[in-house]
Formats: structure tokens, sequence, C-alpha cells
DNA sequence: ATTTATTTTCTAGTATAGTAATATAAATAG
DNA sequence: CTATTTATATTACTATACTAGAAAATAAAT
């Protein structure tokens, strides 16, 4: 199966209350390009997204320029405005910067960890299991990244997680391409995790700097399968 | 010497040919907060920029977001804007980030490193050279970053070069804040430099990583005594 | 029928004016 | 002198208009 045709499906959702106007667009904007609801290069405009939002155009445009700053959208002035393409080298290099920073942080985390953030990973770590279970993969991965978000937090690095969490933006498309091929073992995964937990709790940094090692390069994406298949997703 | 009152000394200069607007208001605040014309506290407004550089208020509102993503700017809806002061758990971070990554880039350029990005470097190096001879500091700096900006880049790194940029714009300040209290030793930090383009012209990573670990931790901020000088500057 | 030139349309960038909401400062009343 | 009221300032947002540049559509020339 060729997914090459551009298609628009821009999903809509309430406002929430407390949520300003321009957040709102930008998550909804967000939220498509991750969900793939709108396919790598899908053109869109200013005036499109604040007609659809029935919102003016100055929150969409702070919106669009925000997504560009983080590589999901491309501006062309007098031109138009795309979905970008998901950009390997951009993977590459977060898949990077991710692995050595969690390298790091596992060193601090077996050495000296808070443990209302045990508590809080222990929590996490069962409701992984509910989405084993059930086969849920969206919420285990959001739970996988919110566990990798305690870690850092609890070490002390809440910034440092927020920039690799801004630039693994397109590790979220990725993957979902990827779960539409049926790649991902949960329960291995699960599996690493509480392995990994386990390090924290014992202070076994060799554990830790091994599952770390393990974890991330399992995430192995069979990239060149995904361009075969997904033709004009990538650059 | 004690700096505590809050000063106001923005300095304007002309727009670059095909700079944006936007682009232009960006670089004079960004500029002017980095070299610490603007102290931080210091109160702006759109409006108050916008007179100033005789442009309108949307491109300065965007550059004001910008610059409040980049923590350099507090904008208080319907109270003001103000130069942030320096947060030092962001700087602890920044740091903790590019030691983290030195160390793993001198990893794979001192195994493979391309001979024009060596050649550049010793390009760079001899221009530190003069720096350090007319006791240039600023020059010298500037060159330092470009140096280790063309490491990252040799190492196919761009993008995690430039996310440490971006989150190192405190660092600036901080030095700056040190060179008025005299703590930088130019001959020291040349002759480092040296030893690392050495080390990775010979492919000597254990020279490498002693210098990365010597030369980031050189950079040590008295922080404690800036405080006391600069009272207000910090957060 | 093809190529070139012109016109039209569309979009982002920018300018301007206005309102809403909120916080602070100033003025006023007790 | 203190409490209350009013005025002012600022950001967020709405709305509209204009400019500049690029692409698409159309007309004219070959």
């Amino acid at each position: 199966m060729i997914y090459g045709a551009m298609q628009m499906n821009f999903i809509i959702s309430d406002k929430l209350t407390q949520e300003s106007i321009r957040e709102y667009a930008y998550r909804l904007v967000s939220t498509n390009i991750l969900n793939l609801n709108l396919v790598p290069g899908t053109a869109l405009s200013e005036q499109d997204i604040s007609v659809q939002l029935n919102i003016s155009r100055t929150p969409v445009r702070e919106a669009f320029i925000r997504l560009a700053q983080e590589d999901l959208l491309d501006i062309l002035p007098q031109r138009g405005t795309y979905v970008a393409k998901i950009d390997l080298q951009q993977v590459a290099e977060a898949r990077f910067l991710r692995e050595v920073m969690e390298h790091a942080i596992i060193k601090i985390a077996c050495r000296d960890f808070p443990e209302d953030a045990l508590f809080n990973l222990k929590i996490c770590l069962k409701k992984q299991e509910n989405c084993v279970i059930k086969e849920d993969f969206d919420g285990f991965f959001d739970l996988d990244w919110s566990m990798h978000g305690i870690i850092f937090n609890a070490c002390n690095k809440s910034r440092i997680w927020q920039i690799i969490t801004q630039m693994s933006m397109n590790y979220s498309r990725v993957r979902i391409l990827n779960l539409k091929n049926g790649q991902y073992e949960l329960p291995k995964l699960f599996h690493q995790h509480k392995q990994l937990i386990d390090a924290i709790e014992t202070k076994d940094y060799g554990l830790g700097e091994k599952i770390i090692a393990i974890h991330i390069n399992k995430v192995i994406l069979d990239i060149e399968d995904l361009k075969k298949i997904y033709i004009g997703y990538f650059i």
C-alpha cells in the first residue's frame, strides 16, 4: 500500500477553558501535523485556518511562526505554507541528542533519585502495563514520554528534556508511520522500562546504561522501507 | 562597584538589506539584551520599541514572542514586558548540555574529521591568536563560538549546535559580567583551543576528552561574587 | 500549436485602528 | 491618612487595508 496522494483532513476540537486563542491554534495545527492528519507537503494558509477556526489571522500567524521554528511548517513568503516533510537528518540529530543526554542522565539518576519521583515512575509503569494489556499504543507512547520526563525532572534537567521534546516532534510522525507497519513490540519496550526503573531504584548504573543503550537503539526506524511506502513524506 | 539601578540605553543600528522588519526588531532587541545595554529587569513595551524603530507593532510583537520563547524577555499580559533576569538554573542546564554534547562530539571528531574543516579550524585559531595579542576579548569569544560550531558542523550535528547556541544566550550575559571583573585569561583559553585542534588532527581522543573536561570547567563562573556585585540581575 | 508577454490571483509581511481584559497609578472622598 | 474610584497603560486579539512577490491563468505573437 502506497501513500502518495496529498490529502487534507484537518480535525478541529473545542478550545479549552483558560487556553489563549493563539495556543488553541497552535495546538490544533501541531496535533494535526503530528498525527499525520495533515500529511507532509500539504499546503495551508493563515487565511484558510483562521476561517476554519473562526478566529482572526493574527493568532494563527503567530502559531504558524512557532511551528515553523519547530520545523513542522515551511513558510514561503508570498507563496504559501506547507506541512514540513520529515527531515531525516533532523531525526538523526534528535536521536543522537537524546541518546547522549539519556546516558548522562541515567548516571545522575542511579546516583541519587528522589523517593517521590521514584514513586511517580512506578505509577507510570503501572499505567504502561495497562496499555500493554489493552494494546493501546498511543497511550503507551504518551506514558513512555512522560516517564523519561519524570527522570529528567527529578535530575533537575527539565529544560533539557523540554529541548529534547521539541526537537523530537518528527519522531512522533515517524513512529505513527512505523505503527501502521506493525513495527513495535510493546511487551519488550515495557520490560525495558521496568528494568530501567529497577536500575534507578537499586542505583545500578551499569544496568541503567546497558538498558539505555538497548532501549534507544531498539527504536530503529526502517527508514528505507518507510520511504518506499510513504512517497513524498521525507527529505 | 555595584550595579543596581535600572537603566535604559537602547542602541539602534540600521536595518540590513534583505533583512525583514521582524528580524531587524529581533536582532536589535536581542543584541541589546545580550550586550547588557538593557539590564535584566528593564521594562519594555511593544509600543515603545515600535516608535523607536519607526516600524509597526506587529513585527515588534512577533520579535518579542520569540525572545520570550528564548527566555530573554518576560511578557506579562496586560502588565508589561521585562528583560528577563539571568536564571542560574537555566545557565546550569545549558552548561551541562554543552559539556555532555562536547564530550560526545569530540569522540566523533577524533575518529574522522574532514580536511577542509580542519583547515577552517586552523584559520580560526590564527584569528584567535591575533585577538589574544590585541587583548580583544569580544573578538576572541566570537571566534571561540565559531570554532565549536565548525566542529559540530563537521560532525554533522549542526542542529544540535544551534540548540546549544540558543540555550546558551544567558551565557553571553554572564560572560560580559565576568569580563568586567577581569575573570578571563585569554592565553590559557587559547592554549586549550590549540590543544583541542591538535587532538582532532592527531585523532587523540584521550587528549581531546581531557581538554574538553578542563576547557568547559575552566569557564567557571564566580556566581556568588557576581550576584553581590550585580544586584537584581539574577534569579 | 507553441512560445512569450501580460494580467490576475493568491499569500505572507506589514501597517493601522480599535476593543477587551487586566493591572497599576493617580485622583478623589471620607 | 486610608479606602475607594477613576484613569491610564499594556498585551492579546479582532478587523481591515495595503504592499510585494510568486505562481497561475489568459492573451497575444510567432
